[in-house]
DNA sequence: CATGGACTAGACTGTCCAGTCCATGCTTTT
DNA sequence: AAAAGCATGGACTGGACAGTCTAGTCCATG
């Protein structure tokens, strides 16, 4: 029992799906295990060592990549506002950021195919981010602070507000939205969320039109 | 000049095209030329007569399928909501129907490769769409039945709420929501985009708990 | 020194597939 | 009747690529 003769292994094997992911997220599954093998800079029957096939590989290396947005939900709720405002932002990096993207890409083309892959990726992704906001704004209604309602479905519809057509606009053309709209834009929706779901209801914080 | 040799000719051309979407539709672009041939009833070398590449004949075969949704939004606007509960209702069937899925995932799957395409579209679609939308809520407004807003962002946010996290769960699980509970959801959904945007809010319009 | 395990380089096999070529037949135009 | 144009089917080329195989290197441990 060779302790670094095993790290040594473990680091070779780590190298290979650190670059099959990069490469399923540049190409999707049509990246070329060869192409894998170089880039992880071994030789192919190493890779073949390692995993049986290139749709085990796929999986997962794949698989390993967590899209849970783990933004600070669990604290208090006092400024119910300024927490959905940092949500917001984390949420929208992610999900329309290069690598948020490159995913969703490759995921979705090979859900046909590899279906519990897919499955696996909802539960950890979307899935446990509506649980997390859907916790927090349960605790924000029973603490008044927003109206009483499902927070389930509360948590689903500020999430589609915030995904939106942004998300179809970034995944056909590349190009993001400027900072300072892209801030701006979140405030409104936060706004608009509010003003179905808060308590103190004002009419005085309208969503602004956009700069556009 | 030979009406129904030309006429013969466009035949064979558009069994081809239909051939070729269904192909690429089932099974990406890794659809084969020799199947969507097959698939038409014609020789490959006919296919080749008619398109100079694989890339051109999907370019042209995908970009013909149109996406926007023309649900009646052009009428008048006595009730609104009757007329936001018709337009969420064909939208989900077309966004989350087993074609509009399948559209949609060829169509990410290939935008880098194809970026003309998928520009295209969009504005075709998803940008068509938001703007008819935000045609009818701005007249909405203007008459008075909803609050003085910017109309382009309250479609984006409807289509946001009606898009949603089930667009996700129907990429990843092929199931669709049981019929009773997809009009409930599509209810809801309105009732909280009206709450945010009735000029006539009343707290007694709650999103209510879904059954699940 | 010997053994064994991990790695390398690259040749090799079999398959799939885009795109070409060709010999033939049918229909329309001139 | 001849020429032109479209279609057929099937053979063929060239290249990409998954996966296997072999011969040999490096290095650790006993």
């Amino acid at each position: 029992m060779s302790n670094p003769a095993e790290a040594a292994v473990a680091e070779t094997r780590n190298r290979l799906i650190q670059a099959a992911r990069d490469a399923f997220m540049a190409e999707g599954y049509r990246a070329s295990v060869d192409g894998i093998a170089a880039r992880a800079g071994v030789a192919k029957q190493t890779l073949y060592n390692h995993f049986p096939s290139k749709d085990e590989l796929f999986s997962e290396s794949v698989g390993l990549v967590s899209a849970a947005i783990v933004v600070s939900l669990d604290g208090q709720t006092n400024d119910v506002r300024a927490t959905l405002l940092r949500f917001g932002a984390t949420f929208r990096l992610k999900v329309h950021g290069a690598e948020g993207l490159a995913l969703f890409r490759t995921l979705m083309a090979e859900a046909t195919r590899f279906p519990t892959l897919a499955l696996a990726f909802f539960a950890k992704g979307p899935e446990q981010t509506a649980a997390r906001l859907a916790d927090f704004l349960g605790r924000a209604m029973a603490a008044g602070r927003l109206r009483q309602d499902d927070p389930r479905f509360a948590a689903e519809m500020l999430l589609g507000m915030l995904h939106n057509i942004d998300h179809f606009r970034r995944l056909s053309s590349n190009t993001p939205l400027p900072e300072a709209l892209e801030t701006a834009r979140i405030g409104q929706i936060v706004d608009c969320f509010l003003r179905a779901y808060d308590t103190n209801y004002s009419q005085e914080t309208p969503c602004n039109p956009m700069i556009l």
